[in-house]
DNA sequence: TCACAATTAGGACAATTGCCCTAATTCGTC
DNA sequence: GACGAATTAGGGCAATTGTCCTAATTGTGA
C-alpha cells in the first residue's frame, strides 16, 4: 500500500512538474522535493528518470482515455462529444495560458530531445485524433472523418499556443465560437 | 573582422542549435563545438547563455522583420501577402516537421522555464500578428484585422504543431487549401 | 518474538553544467 | 620591427545532474 502510495505520489508531481516547468529542465532532485522523500527512495520505485518519463505519460494516457470515456457517456450527440473537446481549451485556460497544452508541449519537447519515449507522447495525441474521428463518422462524414479529426485538433493546439503567448481571454472564446460554429454547419448538412 | 565574424558564427550556431534541440537543453560546450571555438574565447563575446539566448531573438527578430520587409516589397497585394506569411509552413515543412515552428517552441519553452527573455520572445510572435493585422486593413476588414492576423497565427502554429507529430505531408497541404479558400472568401467579401 | 522482505534514508560517485581566470597569440598602427 | 589592444586558448571552479550504494527502518507472517 504504502508502495503503491509513494510510487503514485511520484508520477502525480512528476506529472505536474513535467507540464509546468518541462521534463528536461526537471530534475530528480525537483520530484523528491515535491514528494519530500530521499532520493534513495525515489531510486527505489523508479530505475531512471526516463522510467518516470515513462509512467507519466502511461498515466496522461489513462486519464485522456477516462476523460473521452466519460464523454461518450454524458453527452448525447457526436457534435456534443466534439464540443467538449473544443471547450477544454476554455475549462482549462488559466493552466494553458500559463503552460500551454501539456500534450502538445511535451511531444515537441521530446520529438527535439529526440527521446525514446517521443512515440509514446505522440499516441496521446493519436488517441484524440482517433476518437475525434469516431465522432465525425457518427456524425455521418466518413469520408471526410479524419480530416475534420486533424482539423479540430490542430485547431486547439495553435489556440493553445497562442492563448500562452498573449494571454488573451476573448481570443481563446471567439476561437471556440466560431469553431463550434463551424461544427454545427458541418453537422447541419448531413441532416 | 575576425570577432564579428565570430561574434555572428556563435549566434548563428546557437540559433540552429536552439532550434534543432531547445534552449536549454544546448550546453556552452555543444556551441563551442559547433563553431570549434574554446570556451575561453567563447566567454569572450558572451559573458552569460542567457545573453547569447538574447541575441539568438534578437538576430531572429531581425530576420523575420526582414522576410516581411520582402513581402511588402515583392508581393502586390495584401490577400498576397497573407499567403506568403500561410505558405511557410510549406516552404519550410521538412524542418517544421523534424522541430516545429522556431518561433513556437522557443516562447513555449521560455514561458515554462520562466526565463527573463521570454517577453523578448513574444515580441517575434507579436512582430508576425502585427504584420498580419496591416495586412488584413489593407485588405478592408479594418473591423476584423487583429482577429483575423490572430486567426491565421493559430492556424499556423497549429498546423506546426500537428505537422511535427504526425509528419503527414497532406494534411499540411490539405490545410494550407482550405485557409487560403478562407482568405479568398474574405477577400471576395470586401470588393 | 523473530525472521525476512519491502521500503526508506542519505551519503557518494563521475560527469556535466555555466562561469571565471590567466597566459598566449594575433592584429592593426606607428 | 615594436607596441598596445583585440582576440583566442585552455585550465579550473563550484554547483548540479542522474545514478548507485549501503545501512537503517518499516511492515508482515510464522
Amino acid at each position: 500500500m504504502a508502495a503503491k502510495t509513494t510510487r503514485r505520489q511520484i508520477v502525480d508531481a512528476a506529472d505536474d512538474l513535467f507540464y509546468s516547468g518541462g521534463f528536461s529542465q526537471t530534475s530528480f532532485a525537483d520530484i523528491a522535493a515535491a514528494v519530500k522523500i530521499s532520493r534513495g527512495n525515489f531510486y527505489y520505485h523508479f530505475k531512471s528518470k526516463d522510467e518516470i518519463l515513462d509512467a507519466v505519460i502511461g498515466k496522461r494516457l489513462d486519464d485522456r482515455e477516462k476523460l473521452l470515456a466519460s464523454w461518450d457517456q454524458t453527452a448525447e450527440s457526436p457534435a456534443s462529444r466534439i464540443e467538449c473537446f473544443i471547450k477544454i481549451v476554455i475549462v482549462n485556460q488559466a493552466k494553458i495560458m500559463a503552460y500551454g497544452c501539456p500534450v502538445g508541449t511535451l511531444t515537441a519537447e521530446l520529438t527535439k530531445l529526440d527521446h525514446a519515449s517521443k512515440e509514446k507522447a505522440n499516441k496521446i495525441m493519436a488517441l484524440f485524433r482517433d476518437w475525434l474521428t469516431r465522432q465525425f463518422e457518427e456524425l455521418g462524414c466518413v469520408d471526410f472523418a479524419d480530416e475534420h479529426a486533424l482539423h479540430v485538433l490542430s485547431w486547439s493546439q495553435g489556440v493553445a499556443t497562442l492563448a500562452q503567448t498573449f494571454k488573451d481571454e476573448t481570443f481563446v472564446q471567439r476561437e471556440v465560437r466560431q469553431i463550434v460554429s463551424w461544427l454545427n454547419d458541418i453537422d447541419q448538412d448531413t441532416l
